[in-house]
DNA sequence: TCCGTCATGTAATATGTTACATGATTAG
DNA sequence: CTAATCATGTAACATATTACATGACGGA
């Protein structure tokens, strides 16, 4: 058990589909799981070597690539059934708007429109990466999986938008006060 | 600069709203601002101890608890000033969706029902929490912000049950295949 | 030849959690 | 008086990011 398990998970995933060198693999989950997940080059290397150690990855001699072994196919469906190890939640815009008072409506209202644009831009995004999957994967088994994932984005894109504009017609409506008024 | 200035915004936001020892502070994070944010106790002590150094809090000799001070009170308002660190994104639900057809399909509808019962504990909750806040501290020029960030969890948590219930609707419609079919 | 990209790796640093150690205070 | 809770702190460990060092290879 112990070590970042889902580290790992997430490298012999990208391999299970498709073997990749180090620094492919580090594009592919940057490019393909970056919506949701998300692992440094620092990361990257260490655990491709220790993989290899215990055998669960090999090296294609010709192509330099990482290829998942039978073993680490194995390891790989242990640790996806593997309870879900949340990350604490640190969610900064709410941090600061929780403090509103002290930052003043102006730069409340400037948050939120930024936050807003952000998630239209991630909604049209996701848009696009659905696009793609539909015609490049349609006849893959993967397909559906990974259109979950993308409407996983786009609800909690849409949610985002919807609860910016209505706190933004909240601050609307709200008398305005003077901006960091402590006590 | 440098530092994880975030946690010294949480704890210094917290001391502003109300001077507190480190144990009661601890006990604010998790359950005021649990839903957005965390910080453990290895992390409170010793950011007290710094921020008491830096001359940012002090403590009130009766009680034991930390105050916050006047240039503490300025370095929060330029804490809060400075952009949002984002956290890497690490959402171990949908890694694991993503790579379903290695976990099989009865394990993902087991996980994805979770997840929605799940989000409609938090949205009960999120209701419990908005009519506390709405009668205890309507007076109060907080409301408004506190109200948002519950707000901000209620719309992630239908979200996420409106996410959940559509995937599963597909997994029902999806020929059942036998489970953890790799290549 | 020289630049950009592919490729691998390490070291320094930051961050953060958990477990442990310790003691004061207070309710029953 | 004794168990529970309040309270403070540290040490060990885990995790992760960033910056740096190095070099191969292919095309302009």
């Amino acid at each position: 058990m112990a070590r970042s398990s889902q580290t790992d998970m997430a490298v012999l995933g990208a391999l299970s589909i498709e073997p990749m060198t180090g620094y492919a693999l580090r594009e592919a989950i940057r490019d393909v799981l970056g919506h949701f997940w998300s692992e440094s080059f620092g990361q990257i290397y260490p655990t491709l070597a220790r993989l290899e150690q215990f055998g669960h990855v090999e090296r294609d001699p010709a192509t330099r690539a990482y290829r998942i072994t039978a073993a680490g196919t194995r390891h790989f469906h242990e640790l996806l059934a593997q309870p879900i190890q949340d990350v604490p939640a640190r969610n900064g815009l709410l941090l600061r708007l929780f403090f509103g008072r002290s930052l003043g409506i102006e730069a409340c209202r400037a948050l939120l429109t930024r936050s807003r644009d952000e998630a239209r831009r991630r909604l049209a995004e996701y848009d696009e990466i659905a696009a793609t999957v539909a015609t490049e994967s349609q006849h893959t088994d993967d397909a559906v999986f990974w259109q979950m994932t993308v409407s996983a984005g786009r609800h909690s894109a849409r949610a985002a938008v919807a609860w910016a504009d209505e706190c933004l017609a909240v601050l609307d409506r709200f008398p305005a006060a003077a901006p960091g008024t402590d006590r």
